[in-house]
DNA sequence: GTGGTCTAGACCACG
DNA sequence: GTGGTCTAGACCACT
């Protein structure tokens, strides 16, 4: 659980939150049933607002990620391997879907777009 | 100069229209010297403030794709071909680099990134 | 919009603001594309805090029922009606079921309950 | 005694426990003088601290359903079969009275609701 | 201890 | 003007 946020970045605090944790959880370095920390703790932690905290645990409740107890805390939601790995995809696959698009609306066709993406990840994977 | 606009979309409206009219010039459909609607004329087209329409073309004329013309109008900004293309790819190759990011951190690897955009990219390709 | 809360209620303010909200829509006082009071203006005609009206507008746009419009306010979501019926009916008959249940897991068998229905909205009727 | 709890709903602990044994009372399946189980031993069975056990029994005891008697146990109270009616349906009325409330509340009038529920109810009778 | 609700301020971007 | 985010407190019910 090492969140590392940005107070000047443009995206929110709790977005922030939320992003690092869902990744976590998608990743699989959270496991269902897993406690997190509570929303008390990480807003010290963080050095946030207790409200910032909780707004993005809210969020990921909303979305299925973690579960609340009441009086216990806050754990991660009871969800099979496959809804895991058709988040992860699906989240992905509609970055890509976008960037299909906005590369076409921008008079970039499908084998330039092709041939750059496989350019940048070929250049990545020399690293 | 087709514009459409979602008043509803969390994308503000001033950045709907920066976007699609810069599109236009990097696409082609309009080239340098042509003339652009007047803020007026196009906030009433698009039933939007004329602060938002005014500030579209604020942003289009830092960024250098148009140019003000004292008691004229505004004008598509003379650019050679050259900075066309490199305002274009550089944009893209930033979505490319923000969408290998995201994935990483949701433990996709780059070859299954590789494999399912040219998979997402060739479905495109046979419509 | 007449909304009257009740500071002493178990139920939170922001879900007596919710509910009465989101009746006015399924009823039909609320039209698609109604605009809502401002949510600070709401707060103030009321006396809560602005984070409380806040809260009860996050929830009925999570649900669906309302939209807001950068810089502009919040508006009735455009829905059709067929969606706004099957919303109220399936309110209902969620209501329905869990009062059968409740009823018989008392040990009270659905001729009895069925008869003790009828008898109590017959009993309302004659007012 | 089979009780059941859930510890993600958003029904308090104490209270479930509260109702499954208030059920199993009104219902018939405990009777007077029944003895309880000791609030350790369901704490223990429930997996939930002795704290919430504790609270139920307590609720119970101040509702007239159940009796300590110091240094022997927890029981189920005498009361007359007149009185267990009463409780049953003065819960049932109580429920009923307010689901017809909520639905007069979305736009449903009286004669609509009668309809939905003997339809809902005597499909469940088919079963 | 936990999360749930609420208050009364504040600054920001957008229209 | 609008909603979006954030702060630093508070009281409550539940475990």
């Amino acid at each position: 659980m090492d969140i590392i946020i940005s107070k000047t970045s443009k995206e929110p605090i709790y977005r922030q939150i939320r992003n690092q944790i869902r990744n976590s959880i998608l990743k699989g370095s959270l496991k269902s049933g897993d406690i997190l920390p509570s929303i008390r703790k990480l807003a010290k932690d963080l050095q946030v607002s207790v409200v910032t905290t909780k707004k993005a645990y809210e969020v990921l409740e909303q979305e299925g990620y973690i579960e609340f107890r009441l009086g216990t805390g806050s754990f991660v939601a009871n969800k099979n391997l496959n809804w895991m790995e058709k988040q992860k995809y699906n989240t992905t696959i509609e970055r890509i879907e976008t960037l299909i698009e906005e590369s076409l609306l921008l008079g970039i066709n499908l084998d330039e777009l092709k041939m750059i993406i496989i350019n940048r990840i070929e250049e990545r994977e020399k690293d």
